[in-house]
DNA sequence: TTGTAAGCGTTATCAG
DNA sequence: CTGATAACGCTTACAA
């Protein structure tokens, strides 16, 4: 009777009946079973930091949506940041059998370890690259910090500090070490700061701009850190221009309205569930491929522009 | 062996050497072969609009996080308040017998197909109700509504007019009710206006005060139609007094910072998952429960307090 | 064309 | 206390 179920092409005459009886009974295939016989769960893992943070909902979301029309589950799972509770969840999906994750890696993860634990399951990294030889769909960090940078400097600031929780984050690191790069060769100075969580960015901003009183421009380096960067702000009283990082719906509704950075998270995504589907799909085991995006400057008032 | 595995209270001579194997070959037990033989998938559904949008991001985030302590992980389906597209994500729901939902339903949902589809299965409704029978975690939307309302009164406005989308919607029905029924009972004029989309929402809001020029304040339903309100009073230039809902981040960074009603997200989402493991963990079917958690005001400054 | 049986990886049961 | 066996629901391969 799965013979009916799945072969489309022969009419038989049975099958209108089985047909029938499927709808009256309200059977339905135990997906369960079918993947225990098939080998295939049909279902993906996505494994982020948080999905509080618009950045990674949003990848979240379009990942939701191109898995379901492929006709593939979504198994959610966090780990804040935390090596261990990773590997909690890397051991999740092994168990669950899921078919392949998509991995925002946190930061002083066990890479050898993971790359025994996870070999032979596809996985595509998302914004943080793992290792040689595993997909990533990343955003050009390095040109999105030169860009925010060049900007500023454009303004004819000469020293701009830049701020970000956690610089062990790749994603972080590789926009710091940008950003100084792009700083030290226009010979301004650079100010780099970072704080251990995002709760006392504020505070740990506010000082810093009393211990640096020449920085003339902030650069936050991500969507929070701009949140937290607009929060020191107001706190002060006192305005410095900035750029913010990852377009967050903030960005347009406070004064004056925030120049970005934007990262695509629709194509972010969509890029990552396409590898992952093609390297779930792939026989032989394909070369691994890197993806990067190029971010692009969305000008309004924040740097200093007058609205474009 | 799953004898070895499993049991710890008594020590077999052969518990090393097998645990020594497991460790050896890197054995995962078949958590897909175990749901067939027992019967439980140890996956629970979360079955949302969407999780762009802070509520539900906040939500599935505690979700997850309650479910991983228990052991079983977080399947996410969004429906997009899309009917049909519900109806698909239950049958998905069914095919992979997930062990139970979190579930807020989408608007113009077939109740009663969907009762007998879901029968069986735990369900635990978040926000807005299903059907008598059915565990149903919600705001005490009346509450939160009159409160809010109340409290513009208190300032002495006559005419208020509150925003929403998609008053189809329970949530928002329930509120627009409210508002309407506490406006009439002060003497007060309730104007109510809604819109298809968040898309549209500023625009729409901007023609109906100049439709309605004797609108002193406003009452957005949702964090969604406070961004919208807060864009439009942007563009209009011209500021009124309004209460937010749902204490969305931008409302302590915006000028002047957003007297709000608030939801706990993470007792809605504690409770969910209480609820929906007693129901699951349940061997006769127990009375339903439905818990509505009051919202509670904070006082920044839109409404016309001077902070407290 | 249709029926039957094996096997996916577990666990529970029943003999030994 | 241990070892073999059936069953969970499905698909596929093979036999009738």
């Amino acid at each position: 009777m799965s013979r009916v179920i799945s072969r489309r092409a022969i009419e038989v005459l049975a099958e209108n009946r089985i047909l029938q009886a499927v709808e009256e009974l309200g059977y339905e295939p135990n997906l369960v079973a079918q993947s225990l016989r098939g080998g295939r769960t049909h279902s993906i893992g996505v494994i982020f930091p948080q999905i509080t943070n618009a950045f990674f909902s949003q990848c979240v979301q379009h990942i939701e949506k191109e898995a379901a029309e492929r006709g593939y589950s979504v198994v959610l799972l966090t780990h804040g940041e935390d090596a261990k509770r990773q590997a909690q969840q890397l051991a999740v999906v092994r168990r669950s059998r899921l078919d392949g994750i998509i991995l925002t890696v946190a930061p002083h993860s066990d890479l050898e370890g993971m790359e025994s634990a996870l070999s032979g399951i596809p996985v595509v990294a998302l914004d943080r690259p793992l290792w040689k030889g595993v997909d990533a769909v990343l955003l050009q960090h390095r040109q999105a910090a030169a860009m925010a940078t060049e900007h500023l400097l454009g303004h004819g600031h000469k020293e701009i500090m830049c701020i970000t929780v956690n610089p062990s984050i790749y994603s972080f690191c590789e926009r710091i070490e940008q950003f100084e790069a792009t700083m030290h060769a226009a010979g301004a100075i650079p100010r780099t700061l970072s704080a251990k969580s995002y709760a006392e960015l504020p505070d740990v901003i506010q000082k810093a701009l009393e211990r640096w009183p020449n920085v003339t421009a902030l650069l936050p380096l991500s969507n929070m850190a701009t949140f937290a960067v607009v929060e020191a702000l107001r706190a002060t009283g006192h305005y410095l221009p900035f750029i913010g990082f990852d377009d967050p719906d903030f960005a347009t509704i406070v004064d004056p309205p925030i120049t970005v950075v934007r990262q695509r998270t629709d194509q972010l995504a969509r890029h990552a569930v396409r590898l992952l589907f093609q390297h779930m799909g792939a026989e032989a085991p394909r070369a691994a491929e890197t993806i990067a995006l190029p971010a692009d400057l969305i000008r309004r008032k924040s740097c200093g522009c007058h609205e474009g």
